[in-house]
DNA sequence: CCCTGATTCGC
DNA sequence: GCGAATCAGG
């Protein structure tokens, strides 16, 4: 597997955006291992695992008899014969250069899910006479990327409580002409650059209706999905 | 069984 | 550094 810097950064995407790491593998055209091998490698956030911490565990307790950790799949371990304990020990300070992490979380994540959900396109900004209407770029964009996007198995629906207390008293003044091109509405996620780095951000541009990026980047983020079927 | 993510370790 | 093999919980 050759690790662009592109396709680092759509498994960071992918992996902040919560999708599970055979999803992302699928996305990506490699195996789930792969996936979580190089997320650990990146040093990105892990998510709640199915299994019990094991380290926590091990702590100590090792006293009499190293655990059995592996099971020897098949040779190795050869060297936990002869070597003894001369690499029991070595290193074990943690990068933990990933506190700074908080890979996203910037100004406003829009809350979004996989990529297949279809998510009714809310309305961005008012009506104001804008109908919206998908041009006929966009609309290639959107034919050409296969985005089959019908999930597999969504990962989890992970209820969001839509606050949104968009009670009564609308507002009487006439937000209807103006723009809010710095608050609200959505925007593209494609990631520029790196979390953490200070120039770090989101494209921002116009998404697509229902997705998450713009069609330039919607176009280079469904591109080699074609056929994941296998 | 399926799913999930984590870890180890040969390459 | 990479990822298959493996482990392990739901």
């Amino acid at each position: 597997m050759e690790w662009t810097d592109e396709t680092i950064a759509r498994l960071r995407d992918l992996w902040s955006q919560g999708l599970s790491t055979a999803e992302i593998g699928r996305q990506l055209s490699i195996t789930k291992n792969a996936v979580v091998g190089k997320a650990h490698r990146l040093g990105l956030p892990p998510r709640p695992s199915p299994i019990r911490n094991r380290k926590a565990a091990d702590g100590e307790a090792g006293t009499t008899e190293a655990a059995p950790r592996r099971k020897s799949p098949s040779k190795a371990k050869v060297v936990e014969a002869a070597g003894s304990d001369l690499f029991t020990d070595g290193k074990e300070a943690a990068p933990a250069k990933a506190a700074s992490g908080v890979v996203e979380k910037t100004a406003e994540t829009p809350a979004r899910k996989a990529p297949s959900a279809p998510e009714a396109p809310k309305a961005p900004v008012q009506p104001v006479a804008a109908a919206r209407v998908v041009s006929p770029v966009q609309k290639e964009a959107v034919a050409a990327a296969p985005h089959r996007e019908a999930p597999i198995t969504p990962p989890k629906p992970e209820p969001r409580v839509a606050p949104a207390p968009r009670p009564a008293v609308p507002p009487r003044f006439s937000t209807a002409g103006i723009d809010r091109p710095t608050r609200r509405g959505p925007s593209c996620c494609w990631p520029i650059g790196d979390p953490g780095t200070p120039g770090f951000h989101f494209c921002g541009a116009t998404p697509l209706p229902g997705k998450p990026y713009c069609a330039e980047h919607a176009a280079i983020a469904y591109v080699k999905i074609r056929d994941r079927r296998d």
